[in-house]
RNA sequence: GGCCGGGUAGCCAAGUGGUAAGGCAAGGGCCUGCAAAGCCCCUACGCGCGGGUUCGAUUCCCGCCCCGGCCUCCA
């Protein structure tokens, strides 16, 4: 397995800390509110990444953090008369829910920052016992200037930063480039105490201390949006290594980011999508393939039209399913094989989804051409073989258990239609269904029958 | 300004130092009572622009242009 590595710039072998193990962590949400179409990339790319290294029988304990303590939170709790840790409770909720909606295997270990304030005192406490990070007033800085690696991740030079240009540092840091790890409390907002009086912990040190909780030094795989990569993993990377005198993490991972029609999607410009909206018009499946036709190190444009393709192509998939449906398997072994191969190669090149839809694709077509000359263990190898690879790929085609309560009207309403077509009454054959239709049941006829799904 | 991505057919998107996967859309055909689904055919003399290296470059090198991101606790 080769991966893109963020720290190198390059396209490396993934060599775990432990041969067959891979030990991942990858930043999660904010809980401040409804996740929306950008927050699921990362949650995709890792989820392909470990159902793939799985599938290839490694073992993956996956680590995702939640950030249930944050300016934002803590703002829309007041805005809204709540406390804080009702509004990170909600939306991590809803984060949950939807993840699983979009078939996101749940990480194995999800732990919040708000259980793990004791392990970041004690990261704190230190970097302060080794000169890393001072304290001023109940704020706790990091001293960037200390760490010489700094900047190493992002391609940065500490001394060209522009720190403070766009935004007026706190006059109280040594240096305009360090970074809060511990903040003191203000009126109203929640804090926990400390050495240095209440307050509460910066963003970046959450994730040093919750990663090497559960992974320990030098894990394998750390994975966020690549809008992450300065400051916050740059940061983080600073924290813990400064602490540990050992490498943090070995292969980092980085997800481009999506835009809308061109535009980057912000509140500001008003092109949010929401997440949950979009599972509700689309579906897991379509989402899905949206996402994983572009290399998940390309930026991703949405526009109007591209999730119409998308849901066309994942239309073409389960149009085979059915098709295929209820074939004996006894299978082609070479067509399984062949499919594989190329499969694994493209996913095997630093995770190249695009290629592996291209090898469902030529399954798909091979499997109705196999279907078409009457070769059914071929085609029923076909069909098993894409079931296999999509999911691998997380692609679900479960059986159509919306339609399962209306089967019996539906299978009446067809014989009415079948007899209709046997007296050449098309008229009354297309009028049911047409209005089978507009009630969202398809008819397909085929030699050995009517067919009918929803959709 | 610095750093990081990207620029391949109408749209999306792989890929390679030797002549461009796959999908969507469009067009033609087959099948069908008509559809739908499916199958067949068709679609880039060309891979942002200009140089260079080479027998040969879209693929390597140099320069440039355009788009996006980061440089502020944005996925």
């Amino acid at each position: 397995m080769r991966l893109y590595n963020t720290l190198t710039r390059r396209v490396e072998e993934l060599r775990p800390r432990e041969p067959g193990r891979v030990a991942m962590y990858v930043c999660g949400p904010t809980v401040q509110g409804a996740p929306h179409l950008g927050h699921a990339r990362p949650a995709l790319v890792p989820d392909v990444l470990r159902r793939y290294l799985q599938w290839r029988g490694w073992d993956v304990l996956h680590v995702r953090n939640v950030t249930d303590v944050d300016d934002k939170i803590i703002a829309r709790a007041e805005a809204e008369g709540r406390h804080p840790a009702a509004v990170a409770e909600e939306y991590t909720r809803v984060y949950d829910e939807q993840m699983a909606r979009l078939g996101v295997l749940p990480p194995h270990i999800a732990p919040r920052a708000t259980g793990h304030i004791i392990e970041m005192i004690a990261l704190i406490t230190r970097l302060v016992e080794l000169g890393s990070a001072y304290e001023v007033g109940g704020d706790v800085f990091f001293r960037v200037r200390s760490f010489p690696r700094y900047g190493r991740l992002s391609g940065r030079d500490v001394d060209e930063l522009r720190a403070g240009e766009r935004v007026e540092p706190d006059e109280r840091k040594a240096d305009p480039l360090d970074f809060a790890l511990w903040k003191a409390a203000k009126p109203g907002e929640p804090s926990w105490p400390s050495p240095w009086g209440p307050g509460r912990p910066g963003w970046h040190v959450e994730c040093s201390a919750m990663a090497a909780k559960y992974l320990g030094e030098g894990f394998d795989v750390h994975g966020g949006g690549q809008d992450l990569v300065f400051p916050h993993h740059e940061n983080e990377i600073a924290q813990s290594e400064a602490a540990t005198g050992r490498p943090f993490a070995r292969h980092w991972l980085h997800n481009a980011l999506l835009s809308m029609s061109g535009a980057k999607m912000s509140k500001s410009v008003g092109n949010i999508v929401a997440l949950g909206e979009a599972l509700d018009r689309w579906g897991p499946n379509v989402l899905r393939q949206l996402y994983l036709s572009a290399h998940y190190r390309s930026p991703l444009d949405l526009h109007p039209g591209r999730l119409a393709e998308a849901s066309a192509a994942v239309g073409r998939w389960e149009a085979y399913v059915r098709a295929a449906e209820g074939l004996d398997a006894r299978s082609d072994p070479s067509l399984r094989a062949g499919a594989v191969e190329a499969f694994t190669a493209a996913m095997d090149d630093d995770l190249g989804t695009p290629r592996a839809h291209a090898v469902l694709f030529e399954l798909v077509t091979a499997g109705h051409e196999h279907l078409q000359a009457g070769r059914e263990p071929q085609a029923a190898a076909a069909r098993d073989t894409f079931l296999e690879l999509a999911g691998v790929l997380g692609y679900a085609f479960g059986a159509a258990s919306d339609g399962a309560r209306v089967g019996p009207l539906v299978a009446e309403l067809l014989r009415l239609r079948e007899d209709a077509r046997a007296r050449r009454d098309f008229t009354t054959a297309d009028s049911i269904r047409d209005r089978l239709s507009e009630a969202g049941v398809v008819v397909e006829d085929t030699p050995a029958g009517p067919r009918w799904h929803v959709g």
